[in-house]
RNA sequence: GCCGAUGUGGCUCAAUUGGCAGAGCAGCUGAUUUGUAAUCAGCAGGUUAUCGGUUCGAGUCCGAUCAUCGGCUCCA
């Protein structure tokens, strides 16, 4: 018998034998981090294929799907583990994720961190006894009565959710069972190397109505190097965190006094937060848009015009009464623009009308979701609405689209990703409920982003209240994933706020408002450049562009000298003044991060040149100034991006 | 908000089973006048987040509050 393999090699087995059999024989072959099986192109457990004439695949760590086989057996371990040691505790679910698994889990007793030298020393001990994970299926109400034998509550509910004709199935190993759709890794003893790395509270379903179950994650690798590579992974992370960075640097801080989510930006991190401002203003005034100021504050009313105080009062700073009348901080922009726009009549000649502001809005977020400048419960988006008729709908989305890209090609985002964000038909209470006009909205937006060509996942559920959103979103170095860029197509709030234009034929019109936001908040898009850069800002952002260095001060006057000349020509630059060695001076200065240092002493003041050392190349040696302020001028107008030394040189 | 952890000079971290709160860096003073990542010496800096409790004695044990961190939920 000739079994293919998906590399195209081929293996001739004598005689009548199981795939099980022959998918054993491959995957011991490939050692250790052999997992699951893909069959045509499919991923399934082996133990399920009957038809032996099939393209068989045996999946390794370092296919997804072998990882995510890898990582599910890893998690079946740890609840089999757990149920040893806590035999009362019931499961619910336990799937791999990105970077390993978890286990939701409802403990009778609390459990800390602590409880995890015990569980993986039990984890140990049942990767060694080599258990086989055996499949077997059984049909849906007889699965639920095993489950109701073996108590455990949540795996009932979970069978009950199925259709009544389901088979459902299972995998055995040892003294555990567990509800599983697999695949799985063919006994216990392939995994080799996993850590339990976090216990966190989860709600059952994802519900904050139902109970809190405990939530353990691990992660596994086949090899012990794998792991630790993992764990250093993190740290570096870790050390990118813009929390921490921003400490680090002094770029902004917070104060218990002042209120916790109230991060205050400090000189350093303010001259990055303006430059900024002034590059996406241009930007937009580029294309059209006008800039205006509105205030922090407006009616309860004004709020309940446009819906938002509805669904979002609890996320709001609490209302405050003034001479009889409510106000509150305001959360978002929407209304002040809708009322910039109602300010006068509009003809179909006028549009499309494009509002910017930076705007700086309040949010109470829940405590537990604050983080750093990420987010807080004060910041400033990068916020404009465009009145549009029906028919430029797809052209200001395509230029906002446009304006979107050309941004993140200035700040070299390369590892994004769009989502268009759709309604939840069946959540009546969140979206406006009208059909039609969603239906409307939906299909344009969708429409445009096909007819533009960019690449998109659909969410549903994932609009805004009122209208389709295109979404892009990015990764922080610590975290979850979380929106940079939005574009929302919102037929809703003109027709709540009334507003209108006279259209060619003298008829009166709703106009299509497009909210947009690019850099989003300027808050959360400098927390994102921070992990990015790891705070090695591209020069045009640099907090401090040039560091004079003067070797001792005997050569002050020449020192300054250059830094007048450095600041005249509108470089922030700054003087190290104190009375230490060269070494002291430069080793201070890479690690403020400053990408150009001079270094001046006897020599550069009889030649009247500097001497350059920069974040990019080390020592570049002597160099005449004029020439040098050109090119950090030129930098800056063309926003480089260069490339830093590498990490060996970067000490510290 | 919920689950879990953490909180010691400006920063990074020490302090056996409860037994005198310490170091490095930064700061200040003085000396050094320096050539590409840390010159030397001295000084100062603390109600151990806050409040309460147990104890002869609490940074350490217990409770509450506040904040931070990791998750969950949420993010117009």
């Amino acid at each position: 018998m000739k079994i293919t393999l998906k590399d195209g090699s081929s293996k001739e087995y004598a005689g009548a034998m199981s795939v099980l059999d022959i998918a054993k024989d491959i995957s011991e072959g490939l050692a250790r981090n052999a997992c699951a099986g893909e069959v045509d192109g499919k991923r399934v457990d082996l133990r399920t294929i009957v038809d032996h004439d099939c393209t068989l695949n045996i999946l390794t760590f370092a296919d997804k799907g072998g990882a995510d086989t890898f990582r599910h057996t890893t998690s079946h371990i740890m609840a089999q583990a757990i149920k040893r040691l806590y035999p009362s505790a019931k499961l619910s679910i336990g799937p791999s994720v990105e970077d390993g698994f978890y286990y939701d889990i409802d403990f009778d007793e609390s459990i800390n961190e602590e409880a995890f030298e015990a569980i993986e020393a039990e984890m140990k001990k049942i990767v060694k006894e080599d258990l086989p994970l055996e499949y077997f299926t059984k049909p849906r109400d007889e699965a639920i009565r095993f489950m109701q034998e073996l108590d455990e509550p949540y795996k009932v509910e979970l069978i009950q959710d199925l259709p009544e004709d389901a088979v459902i199935s299972f995998y055995k190993q040892g003294d555990f069972t567990d509800l599983c759709a697999g695949p799985h890794l063919m006994s216990t003893k392939y995994v080799k190397a996993f850590k339990l790395t976090k216990l966190a509270g989860a709600y059952w379903r994802g519900d904050v109505n139902n109970k809190m179950l405990t939530r353990i994650y691990g992660t596994s690798f086949p090899k012990a190097a794998e792991l630790e590579e993992y764990l250093a992974k993190l740290e570096e992370a870790r050390q990118r965190d813009h929390r921490k960075i921003g400490k680090d640097m002094q770029l902004f801080m917070t104060d218990d006094l002042v209120g916790r989510g109230l991060p205050m930006f400090l000189p350093k991190g303010y001259t990055i937060w303006m430059e900024l401002e002034n590059y996406i203003k241009e930007k937009e005034r580029n294309l059209g848009y006008q800039h205006v100021m509105t205030p922090c504050v407006g009616t309860v009313a004004l709020y309940q015009t446009s819906g938002h105080w509805d669904h979002y009062k609890e996320n709001m700073f609490p209302a405050m009464e003034v001479e009889g009348e409510n106000f509150v901080l305001r959360p978002m922009n929407c209304p002040h623009h809708m009322m910039i726009y109602a300010n006068k009549l509009h003809s179909y000649r006028d549009l499309p009308i494009r509002i910017g502001e930076i705007a700086h809005d309040f949010r109470y977020e829940p405590s537990g979701s604050l983080k750093g400048i990420e987010r807080g419960r004060h910041f400033c988006q990068n916020d404009a609405h465009l009145f549009v008729t029906p028919e430029q709908i797809k052209d200001e989305v395509s230029r906002v689209v446009d304006l979107i890209f050309d941004v993140y090609k200035d700040f070299g985002i390369t590892d994004y990703r769009c989502v268009l964000s759709l309604r939840d038909p069946a959540d009546t209470k969140k979206y406006h409920p009208d059909d039609e006009m969603w239906n409307t909205a939906e299909d344009a937006l969708r429409q445009v982003l096909n007819d533009i060509g960019i690449e998109f996942t659909e969410e549903i559920g994932e609009a805004a209240f009122y209208g389709p959103k295109l979404d892009v979103n990015v990764k922080p170095a610590v975290g979850m994933e979380y929106t940079l860029s939005t574009c929302q197509l919102d037929f809703c709030l003109p027709a709540k706020f009334d507003l209108k234009y006279i259209d060619s034929d003298g008829s009166e019109k709703t106009p299509v408002v497009l909210h947009r936001a690019i850099l989003g908040s300027l808050d959360r898009f400098m927390a994102y450049i921070i992990e990015e850069t790891k705070g090695k800002f591209p020069v045009w952002l640099a907090p401090v562009q040039v560091k004079v260095l003067p070797i001792s001060d005997k050569y002050f006057d020449y020192s300054k000298s250059v830094l007048a000349k450095l600041k005249a020509a509108g470089l922030r630059a700054e003087m190290d003044t104190r009375t230490e060695k060269i070494g002291y001076k430069i080793r201070e200065a890479r690690l403020e991060k400053v990408p150009y240092m001079l270094v001046l002493g006897q020599k550069e003041e009889e030649s009247g040149k500097i001497a350059v050392r920069s974040r990019f190349l080390g020592d570049e040696g002597a160099r005449d100034l004029d020439e040098f302020i050109q090119q950090v001028l030129d930098e800056i107008a063309s926003k480089v991006i260069r490339d830093e030394l590498n990490e060996e040189t970067d000490r510290e």
